[in-house]
RNA sequence: GGCCCGAUGGUCAAGUGGUCAAGACGGGGGCCUCUCACGCCCCAAUCGGGGGUUCGACUCCCCCUCGGGUCACCA
C-alpha cells in the first residue's frame, strides 16, 4: 500500500462529533451484559447528539454462529437503539463488518513493523495451556531478527504472525472515564499477536485500527479489557493517533461469583421477552444496573435515559442481576399502560387459558392489569373460565367473611332467583343486587360475595371479585355454576 | 501466582470530611377491601477489618481480607 492509500483512509474519518460504536462478535445471543453495554454506548452518543455505529467483529472464523447477526439487529431495533451507521445502513467509513475490511489491517500492521513497533514472528503456535503460570513473555527469538533474515524466511514461505513490540521497560498509563488513570508496568504486557497466521487481525488490533478509522471518540466496552488497554495506548501512540476516551463497564453478575452467562442458563434479552417481560422494562432495568442517575426516579423511557445519561456515574463494581426487581419494574410498566394497550398485549396470553370466545378478553384484561407482574403469569390465573374446577365444599369456609358451608348454601339458594331475575347483566347491576341483598339480610357484603365468587370460579383466589367474574361468565353460565354449588353443598 | 480494578443493608444504590447514612426491590407489620392484587402507612436491615491523617472520617492514605478481571494466533 502506498502513502496515498493511507491518506485516503485518514481523509474519510469524520471529525467534530461524538461517535460511539457497539461492536459485538456474532458468536451467540444478546445477553444482558451486552445489551447494557450497547445501551450505554447508544446513550453516550445520543446524549451528545453524536453518532452511534454498529460494527460486526467476526474475525474469529471458528466461532461464527448462524443467525447471530440477525439477533443483534432485532434486539437493537426492539430496544430503540437505532444506529446511524452499520452493515445494513452503510455510512462514510464502511464497510462495517471486519471480514469485509480484511485488507485494511495488514498494511497498518506492516507500517507498524516499519516503525519498529511490531515484528514478524515465525515461532510455532504455542500449545494451549503450556505457558500459564509464571510465564512472562520470555524473549521471543523473532523480536530482534534483522530485516534481511525476515525477508528470507518470508520468501521461503514460512508461516508467520505479526506481534506488537512492547517496550521492556517503563510503564504505560491510560485514562479511563470511570476508573481514572490506570498504570501498568510494560514488562507485564505481552507481545500480543496483531495479525494471525490466517492473515486476519486479532480482535485487539482490528479494534484499534477500526476505532481510529471510524472516528470513534468513546470506546465503551466491558471491564475485561481494562488490563489490555495499556497495549492499546501503545498502539495508538506508535501510529501517532489520537487516543479515544475509554469507558470500561464492570460486568453484570448472576451471583457474587459468576457473570451472567448462557452456560448457566441465565436469560438473554429474548428469553426475558419470552417470559413476558416488556422491552421498555428490560431496558429501563438494565440501564439502572450499574448506573444511577443520582435522584430517586427509577422509571425512564429510552429517550429520557439518553437525556439523563452521564457516563461518569457508571458504577465501578459488578452488579448482580436481580430478576425480582426487574419483575417489579415490569409490573410498574404494565400498570402504567393504557387499558387498550394492556388488553392488546395480554390478549394472546389470555387466550392461552380462555378459549371460549364468549368470554370477553378485554374485560378479563381489565381485571388483570393491576395484578400482573409479567404477561406469562396470566394463563394460570384464568384456568377456571373454560372449565369449573372440581373444588371442595370446604372452600366456602372463610373466617373473615364469616362464611361456612351452611351459610353459603343458604345465601346461594336465596341469591339464585334474584340473579335469574336481574333485568340487566352487568357489573353495576350485579353489585346493586348483591349489596342490596346483604343489606336486606343484614349481613356483611363479604358474606354474600364470598360464596358466589367461589361458586362462579371454584377457587379461593381469583383476579377480580364476584361481580366481575359473574359478569364475564354471563347469566346462564353463572346460574349453572350456582346450581353445581348447591348440589355440592347439599351433600 | 504476577499484574490491573473494585468494596455502603440480602439486591440495585445516593452520598464525595461534620447527615439521626437517601431512595427502590425484597422481607415484616398495619390500613383499605366482594378473594387476590393495587394503593397507602409503619418497621427491621448497611459503611468488611486494622492502622494512620484530621478538631472531626463512609468519605483521604497505607496494610490485610474479600470480590472481579487479565495473563490465547477468542472476542
Amino acid at each position: 500500500m502506498n502513502e496515498t492509500w493511507f491518506e485516503e483512509m485518514e481523509a474519510r474519518i469524520p471529525t467534530g462529533e461524538v461517535r460511539t460504536r457497539f461492536a459485538p462478535s456474532p458468536t451467540g445471543y444478546m445477553h444482558v451484559g451486552n445489551l447494557r453495554t450497547a445501551l450505554y454506548t447508544w446513550c453516550i452518543a445520543r446524549h451528545a447528539g453524536g453518532k452511534f455505529l454498529l460494527r460486526i467483529e467476526d474475525t474469529d472464523q471458528g466461532r461464527l454462529v448462524e443467525g447471530a447477526v440477525d439477533v443483534i439487529y432485532k434486539t437493537l431495533a426492539d430496544c430503540g437503539l437505532d444506529h446511524d451507521e452499520g452493515p445494513d445502513v452503510g455510512g462514510p467509513v464502511g464497510p462495517y463488518v471486519q471480514t469485509e475490511r480484511r485488507d485494511t489491517y495488514l498494511p497498518y500492521a506492516r507500517r507498524l513493523v516499519e516503525l519498529g513497533h511490531a515484528y514478524y514472528c515465525f515461532c510455532e503456535k504455542s500449545a494451549s495451556g503450556e505457558d500459564s503460570g509464571d510465564f512472562t513473555h520470555a524473549d521471543d527469538p523473532c523480536r530482534e531478527l534483522d530485516a534481511a533474515e525476515v525477508q528470507r524466511r518470508l520468501d521461503a514461505g514460512e508461516p508467520w504472525v505479526i506481534r506488537q513490540k512492547i517496550p521492556r521497560t517503563g510503564t504505560t498509563t491510560f485514562h479511563d472515564e470511570i476508573y481514572g488513570d490506570v498504570t501498568a508496568p510494560n514488562v507485564d504486557l505481552d507481545d500480543q499477536v496483531l495479525i494471525k497466521r490466517d492473515g486476519l487481525p486479532t480482535y485487539n488490533f482490528a479494534n484499534v485500527v477500526d476505532d481510529h478509522l471510524m472516528g470513534i471518540t468513546h470506546v465503551v466496552r466491558g471491564s475485561e479489557y481494562l488490563s489490555s488497554a495499556p497495549k492499546y495506548n501503545l498502539l495508538y501512540e506508535a501510529f501517532g493517533w489520537e487516543i479515544p476516551r475509554y469507558v470500561h463497564c464492570s460486568p453484570v453478575m448472576r451471583d457474587e461469583h459468576n457473570k451472567m452467562s448462557k452456560r448457566h442458563g441465565d436469560p438473554s434479552y429474548e428469553d426475558l421477552v419470552a417470559q413476558g417481560y416488556l422491552t421498555e422494562a428490560i431496558v429501563n432495568y438494565v440501564a439502572l444496573l450499574g448506573w444511577s442517575p443520582g435522584g430517586e426516579r427509577e422509571i425512564y423511557s429510552i429517550g429520557e435515559l439518553a437525556e439523563a445519561f452521564d457516563m461518569k456515574r457508571i458504577s465501578k463494581s459488578p452488579a448482580i442481576f436481580d430478576i425480582g426487581k426487574l419483575t417489579w419494574l415490569n409490573a410498574e410498566y404494565i400498570k402504567a399502560m393504557t387499558p387498550e394497550a394492556f388488553a392488546a398485549a395480554a390478549e394472546p396470553w389470555i387466550r392461552r387459558a380462555v378459549t371460549n370466545s364468549a368470554y370477553d378478553a378485554g374485560r378479563i384484561a381489565a381485571l388483570l392489569q393491576q395484578r400482573t407482574d409479567k404477561l406469562s403469569d396470566i394463563p394460570e390465573k384464568l384456568d377456571f373460565f373454560d372449565t369449573l374446577p372440581d373444588y371442595s365444599p370446604e372452600l366456602y369456609v372463610h373466617k373473615k367473611s364469616k362464611c361456612d358451608e351452611e351459610k353459603a348454601r343458604d345465601i346461594l339458594r336465596k341469591l339464585r332467583p334474584r340473579l335469574e331475575a336481574l333485568p340487566r347483566w352487568d357489573n353495576e347491576t350485579l353489585l346493586g343486587c348483591l349489596t342490596g341483598a346483604a343489606a336486606e339480610w343484614e349481613v356483611k357484603n363479604a358474606l354474600v360475595m364470598w360464596p358466589l365468587r367461589i361458586a362462579a370460579a371454584g377457587r379461593a383466589v381469583t383476579p377480580g371479585g364476584a361481580t366481575e367474574i359473574c359478569e364475564i361468565l354471563g347469566r346462564e353460565e353463572t346460574l349453572r355454576r350456582v346450581d353445581i354449588a348447591l348440589e355440592k353443598l347439599a351433600k
